[in-house]
DNA sequence: GTCCCCTTTCTTTTT
DNA sequence: GAAAGGGGAC
C-alpha cells in the first residue's frame, strides 16, 4: 500500500471505494467490513478534498486512538505533503477546545486531566465528605456508574431525578449522592476526568450556539472513524459540528462494535440515517486482508447474530489453509505447544516472530503463555499489563509537574506531599489543609507557613516548609525544558535515592522508568520547541495509552486481548481459550442479555478477522482459572453445528508442527495448493541453520518443555536428522537461572524428570526457593 | 506513621 | 493464585 500516489488512485480502487473518495459533499455513512481498506479510502478521500481546493483548516478527522490518528496523519502526509489539518482523537480534540473555552464550564485554562487512579481518589474524597463508607461501596464501582452516566450525557441532576422517579436500588442511591459531590471535587481541583472532556465539550456546543456556529463554520468537513464505538457524548459533538455544513462522514462497522460495555452505541449508526435523511450509505464489503477460509469462518460466526444488518464479506484472496480448532489437554500444553510451533515455523525460515499474534479474552490468560514463551525462548511483546503511565514512580513524578502547572490540583499535591516519605502522614496533611481552609489560604501557602499551625508537630512543620521550598524552587522557565525540570525534581526531592544501589529488580525497573519518563519529556521538548508548556506535556502523558506502543514489526510475537487487537492484522493468529465462560465470558452469559452474548460473538469475530493467512482457535479441556483447575465446556461459538472448522487434537497439531507433510487435513480440501508460502505444505526443509534470531540459540538443548523428551525437535526434523534428541536434563545443578521476581540465582539441587522435575535455586539476593520447573517462570541463563 | 497480614475479588478499559 | 485494599498491630 505504500508508494502509491494521489494521481494513480482510481485504477486501483473498487467502485465503492471511489464513491467514498469522490463524494465528499453531504453526509455519508461508510459501512466498512474488516480489512476493507478503510483507512486507505479515508486518507485518499482527504487527499481528494485537498486537491479539490478544500482548505485544510476546514477538515477535522477524529479517531479513537492515538495510534489511528498518527497513522492517518502519516498517510495523508504521504499523499499530500505539508498540509496542516486537524487529525486528532476525540479526547485530544476536546482537550483543545476546553483549553480555548474553559470558563464556560467553570474551569481555568490550566486544568489537569485526571487518570483513573486520581479519579478513584477523587471519588474517595467525595465519599469522605458525605460520610459514606468505602468498604461497602467500592469507589471503583461508583466511578464506573458515574462514568456510564457521563457517557450517556446524564448530568448529576438528571441522575438524581431519574433515581427519585424510579424505585431506585440502594446503589443508585449512593451514586446519586456521590456524583454531584465528585463533580464538585473535580471542579475545585480545576480538573476533569476523561469522560468530562467529552461531556464538557458536548455541553459547550449545546449551550453556546454562537460557539457552535463558529466551530461548525470552521470545521466544515468532519470525518469520524470507528463510528460504531461512539457514545452519546461523542455522537452529540459530531452532530453538533455538522449542522450548518452537513459534510459528516462516518466510517464504521457494526459487526466490530465491542465497546458497548463502555457506553458505545451501535444505534448511533442507525440514528445517522434519521438525523441525515439525505445520507449516502456506502458499503465496503471486499476484504483485502484475509484468505477465503478465514473470511468464511468469520462470516459463518457473525451471521449468528440477530441484532445485525447483514453485510457480505467477500475476497479475491486465495482460499488458504482451513481455520483450525485445536483442543489441548490443559492450558499449559496449549502454551507450550504453541510456543514450540512458532519456534519450529520460525526456524524453518518461513515466518518471523512478528508474524504471530496471540489473542485472548482476559488478561490473566497471558500469564501461562508468558511462562511458556520465556522458557522456550520465544521473543514476545505483551500489550497492556501495567501501562507505563500508571506506574507508581511515574505518577509521582508527573504529580510534581501537575502541582506546578495547576496549583489547585489538590489530588496531585496530596499524592506527592509525602513522597518520598518526609514524615507528613495523613494526619498531618489533614491538619495542614484544614488549617488552610480556615485561614483562607491555598494549600501551598499553608505548607509554607506550617510552622505557625497549632497542634502540628515540629517535625511535620519542618518537612512541610522544606517541601514548599522545593516546590517554589521549581520552574519551567528557569529550568528551560520539561526534561530539565524533571531532572531537577528528581534531584531536589531525592525520590530515587532509596532505589539506587539496591540491585533489586523492581528498583532497577523504577530507575529505568524514570529515565524513560525523562526521555519522553525530551521528546516532547523537541517536538514542541519554544511552545513547550507543562500543560502540553501533561496532556500527552494523560492521553497516552499503552496501545500506542504496539509495534507490529518489533521482531516479537504479540500477545494481547481481543479488544486491544482491533484495527491490527497479523499473518498468523492464535485465538486461545475459546471456551464457554471465557468467550462468551461468564459475566455476559450470566447477564441473561442476548445482546451481551452478541457482543462477545463480535469480539471473536474481530479476533478472527485479524488473521491474514493462518488462523487457529484453541481450547483446553482443563483450564486453571482463579487458581482452580476446572473442566471446560466448549464455547457455543465453536459448536460443530455452528461453525465448520478443522478440529485437531493436540497431537495432530504437534505432528503438524514438526512435520508439515505428515499432516493431512481431515476435511477434503483442495485449497492448500493455492497458497504458496504457508506452513502446512511445502516442506522442502531448506536450510534453517542459523536462521533463528538470537534468542533461540539454545536449539540443541532447548529449555525444558514437556514435549521435548519424546519427540525430535522441529529443527532436526526439518533438517532431515531423524535422531531423537537427548532427554533434557533442564536446569542442571550449578547452572545460572533467572526468576522474574527473585532475580538471578544458581541451581543448588535438582530432582525428577519431565513435568515433575523440581529444582532448588539460591538467589543472589539471599533467598532459596524450590520450583516445579514446568510451572515456574524460571529461565536458564547461558 | 508505617507496615504487614488478612480478606476479597477476579472482563474487556481506544481516552 | 495473586493482587489490591482495609484493618489492626507495632
Amino acid at each position: 500500500m505504500d508508494g502509491e500516489n494521489a494521481t494513480s488512485r482510481d485504477a486501483s480502487m473498487t467502485l465503492a471505494q471511489s464513491q467514498v473518495i469522490n463524494n465528499f459533499e453531504g453526509p455519508m455513512l461508510v459501512l466498512a467490513g474488516p480489512g476493507s481498506g478503510k483507512t486507505r479510502v479515508v486518507t485518499h478521500r482527504i487527499a481528494h478534498m485537498l486537491e479539490s481546493g478544500v482548505s485544510p483548516r476546514q477538515i477535522l478527522a477524529i479517531t479513537f486512538t492515538n495510534k489511528a490518528s498518527t497513522e492517518m496523519a502519516e498517510r495523508v502526509e504521504k499523499l499530500v505533503p505539508g498540509q496542516r489539518l486537524a487529525i486528532s482523537t476525540f479526547h485530544k480534540f476536546c482537550a483543545r477546545m476546553l483549553r480555548l473555552y474553559p470558563g464556560a464550564v467553570g474551569l481555568k485554562p490550566n486544568f489537569t486531566i485526571l487518570d483513573t487512579g486520581d479519579q478513584t481518589a477523587a471519588i474517595r474524597r467525595a465519599m469522605h465528605h458525605l460520610d459514606l463508607d468505602t468498604t461497602h461501596f467500592p469507589p471503583n464501582k461508583i466511578l464506573w456508574r458515574i462514568s456510564k452516566a457521563k457517557n450517556d450525557l446524564i448530568t448529576p441532576e438528571v441522575f438524581q431525578r431519574n433515581f427519585d422517579e424510579s424505585i431506585g436500588n440502594h446503589w443508585d442511591a449512593v451514586v446519586s449522592r456521590v456524583y454531584p459531590e465528585y463533580q464538585k471535587v473535580l471542579l475545585q481541583n480545576n480538573s476533569v476526568d476523561f469522560d468530562d472532556l467529552l461531556v464538557h465539550v458536548a455541553v459547550l456546543l449545546t449551550e453556546f450556539p454562537e460557539l457552535r456556529d463558529q466551530l461548525d463554520e470552521r470545521f466544515r468537513y468532519v470525518l469520524v472513524d470507528e463510528y460504531q464505538d461512539t457514545n452519546q457524548a461523542q455522537y452529540r459533538i459530531v452532530v453538533a459540528l455538522s449542522q450548518t455544513y452537513r459534510n459528516l462522514c462516518a466510517t464504521g462497522d457494526p459487526d466490530q462494535s465491542i465497546y458497548g460495555w463502555r457506553g458505545a452505541r451501535i444505534e448511533n449508526i442507525l440514528r445517522f440515517e434519521n438525523d441525515f435523511p439525505d445520507v449516502k450509505v456506502v458499503r465496503l464489503e471486499q476484504n483485502f486482508r484475509s484468505t477465503k477460509s478465514i473470511l468464511a469462518a468469520a462470516d459463518q460466526l457473525i451471521a449468528k447474530n440477530i441484532y445485525r444488518k447483514a453485510k457480505a464479506l467477500v475476497t479475491d484472496n486465495v482460499q488458504g489453509v482451513p481455520v483450525r480448532l485445536i483442543r489441548f489437554s490443559d492450558g499449559y500444553r496449549e502454551a507450550d505447544l504453541i510456543a514450540e510451533h512458532m519456534k519450529a515455523v520460525v526456524a524453518s525460515g518461513k515466518r518471523t516472530w512478528s508474524d504471530f499474534a496471540m489473542l485472548y479474552r482476559v488478561n490473566s490468560l497471558s500469564q501461562p503463555l508468558e511462562v511458556a514463551f520465556q522458557r522456550a525462548g520465544v521473543p514476545y511483546q505483551i500489550v497492556a499489563g501495567m501501562p507505563f503511565w500508571e506506574r507508581e514512580e511515574i505518577k509521582d513524578l508527573v504529580a510534581y509537574l501537575r502541582v506546578l502547572a495547576n496549583p489547585d490540583d489538590d489530588l496531585a499535591l496530596r499524592r506527592i506531599v509525602n513522597k518520598p516519605q518526609r514524615g507528613l502522614g495523613a494526619k498531618s496533611q489533614d491538619r495542614i489543609f484544614a488549617w488552610a481552609r480556615v485561614e483562607g489560604l491555598t494549600p501551598m501557602e499553608a505548607l509554607e507557613k506550617a510552622s505557625s499551625i497549632p497542634q502540628l508537630s515540629k517535625k511535620a512543620a519542618l518537612s512541610a516548609v522544606l517541601f514548599a521550598k522545593i516546590m517554589n524552587g521549581l520552574d519551567l522557565a528557569k529550568a528551560g525544558s520539561v526534561a530539565e525540570l524533571l531532572r531537577e525534581v528528581v534531584k531536589k526531592t531525592g525520590i530515587t535515592i532509596p532505589w539506587l544501589g539496591s540491585g533489586d529488580e523492581t528498583d532497577l525497573a523504577r530507575l529505568t522508568n524514570v529515565e524513560q519518563l525523562i526521555a519522553a519529556a525530551e521528546y516532547y521538548d523537541k517536538l514542541a520547541g519554544e511552545e513547550r508548556t507543562l500543560e502540553g506535556f501533561l496532556e500527552t502523558t494523560s492521553l497516552a495509552s499503552d496501545l500506542d506502543n504496539v509495534d507490529e514489526k518489533a521482531g516479537k510475537v504479540t500477545l494481547m486481548t481481543l479488544h486491544a487487537a482491533k484495527g491490527l492484522e497479523f499473518p498468523v493468529v492464535f485465538v486461545c481459550g475459546v471456551e464457554e465462560n471465557l468467550i462468551p465470558h461468564e459475566r455476559s452469559i450470566n447477564s441473561g442479555n442476548p445482546r451481551e452474548i452478541e457482543e462477545e460473538r463480535r469480539l471473536l469475530f474481530v479476533g478472527m478477522t485479524r488473521a491474514k493467512e493462518v488462523l487457529y482457535l484453541t481450547e483446553a479441556s482443563v483450564r486453571s482459572i482463579h487458581g482452580r483447575s476446572t473442566y471446560t465446556i466448549p464455547s457455543t461459538f465453536t459448536e460443530p453445528q455452528h461453525l465448520s472448522l478443522d478440529r485437531l487434537s493436540e497431537f495432530e497439531f504437534q505432528a503438524m508442527t514438526f512435520d508439515p507433510n505428515s499432516f493431512q487435513s481431515k476435511r477434503p480440501t483442495t485449497a492448500v495448493e493455492e497458497f504458496g508460502t504457508f506452513e502446512g505444505e511445502d516442506g522442502d526443509g531448506d536450510e534453517f541453520e542459523d536462521r533463528e534470531p538470537g534468542v533461540t540459540k539454545r536449539r540443541s538443548k532447548p529449555a525444558f518443555s514437556s514435549a521435548n523428551f519424546s519427540l525430535t525437535t522441529a529443527a532436526d526434523l526439518l533438517a532431515g536428522n531423524n535422531k531423537s534428541i537427548e532427554i533434557p536434563t533442564g536446569f542442571p545443578v550449578g547452572s545460572a537461572v533467572r526468576h522474574p521476581r527473585y532475580g538471578k540465582g544458581q541451581v543448588l539441587s535438582a530432582s525428577g524428570f519431565g513435568p515433575r522435575r523440581t529444582v532448588t535455586v539460591k538467589f543472589e539476593q539471599g533467598r532459596t526457593e524450590t520450583f516445579m520447573v514446568q510451572k515456574s517462570p524460571l529461565q536458564p541463563l547461558r
